[in-house]
DNA sequence: GATCCGCCTTGACATGGATCAAGGCGGCGC
DNA sequence: GCGCCGCCTTGATCCATGTCAAGGCGGATC
């Protein structure tokens, strides 16, 4: 990390948005008061590396605002991103202090850190902080290998859908059935091929043949209309 | 699991294989008295599924023995083998009790299983065994990664020698450099190509080319020896 | 040792997505 | 309002890998 502490340090865990979903969502109050002690957060600006693989990182962190992700790149220059990184993930890993992929911030991120040595110490006693740091870890287990599904045997027209469906599903919307929802792509083209193993003039012209389709509608190229959500999701129907 | 006990169950975890590799590795004399206690043995024949995505699981084991791939299918039937597991592999997740994959043995296996509840009971008391849980997940979880990258980017020649390097790296081969090395590889071209993302005739075709080109011998189909391991490893120079 | 079968290899051809190239669009600074 | 710049789209072409098809090899069986 290359930035110093925010200044505002005002806020409670109490009002967290992620409060229920991140590494502190199955600790008792004992848990929970002892992270709130530790705890301190970070802004990172958009665009900016918040570790790079290879480098120390001394701090774990749960993500409270803004998207990151996690990639790796060959020597020449390819680039893989392995994951998206979205409020209530974590970052990070207990037991290590190398980074093992460049993390970026894509938006202005906000983050939720604990320095890693007393967050290792933490989880020896603390077993709700534990047992959610493990599910954590097998959940983002299951979800890598799902997207080596995706990148393994998926179309390009798939990938996208795929891609589509999962920012739909952990977009925060309300839960309606069978109306248009506007959904804001957390990603650039680029980035975007680069997490779907495409090329971004792939991904543009599969987002313009859905277009075409009538499946989506773009009011910007950021800005995803899907004016029927089971009719989108229908496109995966052999692929999932 | 579809079988019973294996009825050998004389073996001792002082001379178990897998002794300071697998789940066990950093356990203390109490610890591995317990998980001595309540082990016991499967054996799943060659070919046979040991558990199918969706169905309950209710043991966690640890490969003694043999091969075996995690895969996940499309409803078409496009399959992408998202792991193979060797000895000291770990298979099952504690704190859920359906599998998320099809696990098929790909040689016979021995595996030492323990039944889930009281697995999960004990990391809660064993320092030692959840430490070596946790490693495992996120061991695991770089390792999926990592072959995100290699999905997502790497062409079908580097995919292979990629393989080759894994297996190698992988077989209890005395450590010799500069000294021509003979795998076995634990996976038919047809398994290969599920893995890697490809199909099996590019496996075959790679495999052949590698060959011409002097990189590899190839002793029967799945034998394989490599004059030079720093020559095949010169392949993935822009690769890795 | 003939036949069969699973697995692998090889060849010919097709194609999805990459590459190369040009231009559009929208936000921002002056 | 104009020009610039980053990001995106679209078109033309290419090529790595997939698909389809044929045949080889080696091990098992009788």
């Amino acid at each position: 990390m290359r930035i110093s502490r925010t200044e505002d340090l005002r806020l409670d865990c109490q009002y967290c948005p992620v409060r229920h979903r991140a590494i502190c969502a199955a600790s008792d109050d004992t848990e929970f008061a002892t992270l709130n002690d530790i705890k301190f957060y970070k802004s990172v600006p958009a665009g900016q590396a918040v570790a790079r693989r290879g480098e120390r990182l001394n701090v774990v962190a749960s993500i409270v605002s803004g998207v990151a992700t996690l990639s790796k790149t060959t020597v020449d220059g390819r680039m893989q991103i392995t994951g998206m990184l979205l409020p209530s993930d974590f970052i990070g890993r207990p037991g290590r202090d190398t980074c093992e992929h460049d993390i970026s911030a894509v938006t202005d991120l906000t983050l939720c850190c604990f320095r890693r040595k007393p967050f290792e110490n933490l989880i020896e006693s603390a077993p709700g902080i534990r047992r959610r740091l493990l599910d954590i870890a097998f959940d983002e287990l299951d979800a890598a290998r799902h997207w080596m599904l995706l990148l393994g045997c998926l179309t390009a027209r798939e990938k996208i859908v795929s891609f589509l469906m999962l920012v739909l599903r952990r977009s925060t919307l309300p839960e309606v059935v069978d109306q248009p929802v506007q959904i804001d792509l957390p990603l650039s083209r680029e980035a975007t091929a680069s997490y779907l193993g495409l090329t971004i003039e792939t991904v543009s012209r599969q987002m313009s043949r859905l277009r075409k389709e009538g499946l989506i509608e773009l009011e910007t190229a950021r800005r995803v209309i899907i004016p029927d959500t089971s009719r989108l999701e229908a496109e995966l129907e052999y692929a999932d």
